[in-house]
DNA sequence: GTCTATATGCGGATAGAC
DNA sequence: GTCTATCCGCATATAGAC
């Protein structure tokens, strides 16, 4: 209003909206390498490249980051089988299988979301984290054409594919020939697109 | 050797290994309830009855514990599996199932190594994390007589019912329809066998 | 919108007594 | 074999400046 000063920029500002957006990007990524309790605010503020308390300051407390960052992966989770579920009825577990190892591209989300599902035990992030999955759960039943079996299934191999996701499993392909049997095994078809992942991550 | 002076008990003394297996048995249930990091030695030591300082001193490191409560899990898996092996061939997944559904028993059994299977980032927990996961598909193809998408597919629900203990999703049984029907798939014939157990908890 | 400085509480590990 | 006392480092959150 006043003033019309520009000054030659020494901090880089910009909209809150798009520091959140871009803060819980990085957040996702060193909670699902460190887990809930294992990432520190101040990690997520170098990641991000902020102060650690501006992180604080944006959303309160580190708690509701983490919520803030597993509903954003659930969100996306269920935007791509939105876009995979059209076509053939006969392939359409093929094509949410491939969307979602191709969401191993959101860096940090399986494991984010795989951090939050074994905290079951904590009051507020093991409440979110049920509603979380028995939202998926209910997706795949309405929209996917599944019946409660078949979903089983389907969850069921989700979660051995975050399992060799969180174990790092894929780093040690080429120096171990049961680790790499059982990768094989796990992702199938889509191996490649897991694999590709973690070259361009190195 | 000098003297048998008996002073009246006031501290409950034990030899090391009894008191090493009794303190193992209590971190196991900690680290499944708050993972590696969420969890301290203090914990433990109140859980077990004895002072913070004594864990360290029995175990080295927070970091050592863990690793033994992880080997102890994946012995105590394997043992019940070589129980559960000799039958009729046609069945011995469903024998494998319930086996490992029994060891909820063993509180904490799944959960500590749920969470030492998503710290695959860290350099020491996450190699023996990665063998111990190789080792069980390793016994499941050798002497569960599984091919390797049989295996797969065994380890996928197995990380299914994991991720379901992690969620205390048992505890909503009752209050949400859906989890009913989801809880329903994933432990079929052995849900009873799930749900005592969580009554034997309250 | 973003920072620096800092208060405060907690956790792992050590020292050393009994 | 087990404890008490304690050091030191770290992490979240607050206060307040620019």
């Amino acid at each position: 209003m006043s003033s019309v000063t520009i000054h030659h920029a020494p901090i880089p500002r910009m909209k809150a909206e798009d520091r959140r957006e871009l803060v819980l990007t990085a957040a996702m990524e060193v909670f699902g390498d460190n887990g809930y309790v294992g990432t520190t605010t101040d990690m997520i503020a170098r990641a991000a490249g902020v102060s650690q308390p501006y992180i604080v300051r944006l959303f309160g407390t580190k708690e509701k980051l983490f919520l803030d960052v597993m509903q954003r992966a659930l969100d996306r989770l269920i935007e791509a089988f939105d876009k995979a579920l059209p076509g053939d009825p006969e392939t359409v577990g093929r094509r949410l299988g491939l969307a979602y190892v191709e969401l191993l591209n959101d860096r940090g989300l399986h494991l984010s979301l795989m951090h939050a599902f074994v905290s079951g035990n904590d009051p507020v992030i093991g409440k979110a984290a049920r509603d979380g999955f028995i939202g998926v759960y209910k997706y795949l039943r309405e929209f996917g054409g599944f019946s409660g079996p078949e979903t089983e299934t389907f969850l069921a191999h989700g979660m051995l594919i975050n399992t060799m996701v969180g174990l790092r499993m894929t780093e040690v392909y080429g120096a171990d020939p049961v680790a790499k049997e059982l990768l094989d095994c796990t992702f199938g078809e889509k191996l490649d697109v897991a694999m590709k992942l973690r070259e361009a991550r190195a």
